[in-house]
DNA sequence: AAGATAAACAACCGCATATAG
DNA sequence: CCTATATGCGGTTGTTTATCT
């Protein structure tokens, strides 16, 4: 016997909501509120409606205080961070940024960050390795979408735009001397830890954000997913990064309610969101346009062994940069990280390294 | 101008979790 | 503690709009 239906789907409407059932909604809710009870409110109010439909236009559309239209860049950046570090916790992203709905920065995500991020170019429409006759269509196309999102193109193609920039100094060192931002233990650490490397100014952007979090951002594990979906060497190779404090507090503080822990979600996320093109453009084709990207997927699958590939090797960190910032019992279950998984875990991704743009 | 295709957005679905009885 | 039910979440699908050929 299966689970009982939320409502009679027989005589609920559904698809589009008409202005007249958006008024009633809005104006029972505004009068009344929920009454806590979703089931119930369609019918109260009489709505042909599903509560669960009701709730999600209210908390979508209609509720106060929603943002529509575009996304700013800082909050680009937010998202882009968040997603790095926790994946594809739309709630907990959208709790960050204010007006904002889950749905919409799920759609913003899937349907323009994601591709701007990575660089990925439509197989049937550019392989990303660009060459010869493509490479002018394909230039013509990256223009546009670059004038679109920025509102004027200068001509060239900047395949980085869309990735916060790399700082001129990307050291450990030169990190911890951004002024205002916290320093042992801290959020920089955390974000590049989890493979995300950022300018001073989208560093700043973000962790004013995080340090004015309206929730304390405590971040359960994902249930769902675990180191043991890895692959062997993945998890190796990763085990050296494991749970870092958000606040930048003392990392020995594992029951601080604002611990968070971000590994464990990031590191499959990537991974599958790297399957995903693969499998989409066929392997040999998977072609990163954005050479941060690929960075940071060697950075978040490989950790250190990556320093061996980047052409910012300064820019990762070792074991020892981090090990003040992770929880000792957890880590030695992973450690030592072995050279050979190191080097094996980061060909695949070297390679693609090789196929930006030309 | 019309059809084809892609992009963007809205809404639905099913599962997981929370909670009341 | 157990069960039933409501709620929340994330993935997916459907529809509309924009762009291209």
């Amino acid at each position: 016997m299966g689970r009982a239906p939320c409502c009679d789907k027989a005589n609920v409407k559904k698809g589009p909501w008409s202005p007249e059932e958006d008024a009633r909604l809005k104006a029972y809710i505004e009068q009344h509120g929920t009454g806590g009870n979703w089931i119930a409110l369609p019918q109260k109010i009489g709505l042909k409606r599903c509560g669960k439909s009701c709730r999600l236009r209210w908390l979508n559309y209609l509720r106060p205080n929603l943002k529509h239209g575009a996304f700013s860049e800082e909050e680009e950046n937010i998202i882009c961070s968040l997603y790095i570090a926790i994946g594809s916790r739309w709630s907990i992203i959208a709790a960050q940024l204010p007006g904002r709905t889950d749905n919409d920065i799920k759609n913003y995500w899937n349907t323009r960050l994601k591709k701007k991020l990575f660089g990925r170019q439509p197989k049937e429409r550019s392989t990303g390795r660009i060459t010869n006759g493509l490479k002018e269509e394909a230039t013509k196309r990256d223009h546009k979408e670059s004038s679109m999102v920025n509102g004027a193109g200068n001509g060239t193609i900047n395949y980085n735009q869309y990735w916060p920039q790399l700082p001129d100094f990307a050291t450990p060192s030169a990190l911890h001397e951004i002024p205002n931002i916290p320093q042992h233990g801290s959020q920089s650490d955390l974000l590049t830890c989890v493979g995300a490397r950022f300018s001073e100014d989208h560093l700043r952007s973000v962790f004013s954000t995080l340090d004015n979090f309206q929730n304390p951002i405590h971040i359960p594990p994902s249930p769902s997913l675990k180191f043991d979906m890895l692959t062997e060497p993945l998890s190796n190779g990763l085990g050296s990064f494991q749970s870092v404090n958000s606040m930048g507090c003392d990392t020995s503080q594992l029951s601080n309610p604002h611990f968070i822990s971000t590994t464990q979600e990031a590191v499959p996320n990537a991974w599958n969101e790297l399957q995903y093109f693969a499998n989409d453009v066929g392997e040999d084709e998977a072609v990163y346009s954005n050479q941060q990207s690929s960075d940071v997927l060697l950075e978040v699958f490989c950790g250190n062994c990556s320093s061996q590939a980047s052409s910012t090797p300064e820019s990762s960190y070792s074991w020892n940069d981090m090990s003040s910032l992770v929880d000792p019992s957890t880590v030695s279950k992973y450690e030592p990280c072995r050279p050979e998984i190191q080097k094996d875990c980061s060909e695949p991704f070297r390679e693609l390294m090789y196929f930006g743009p030309q």
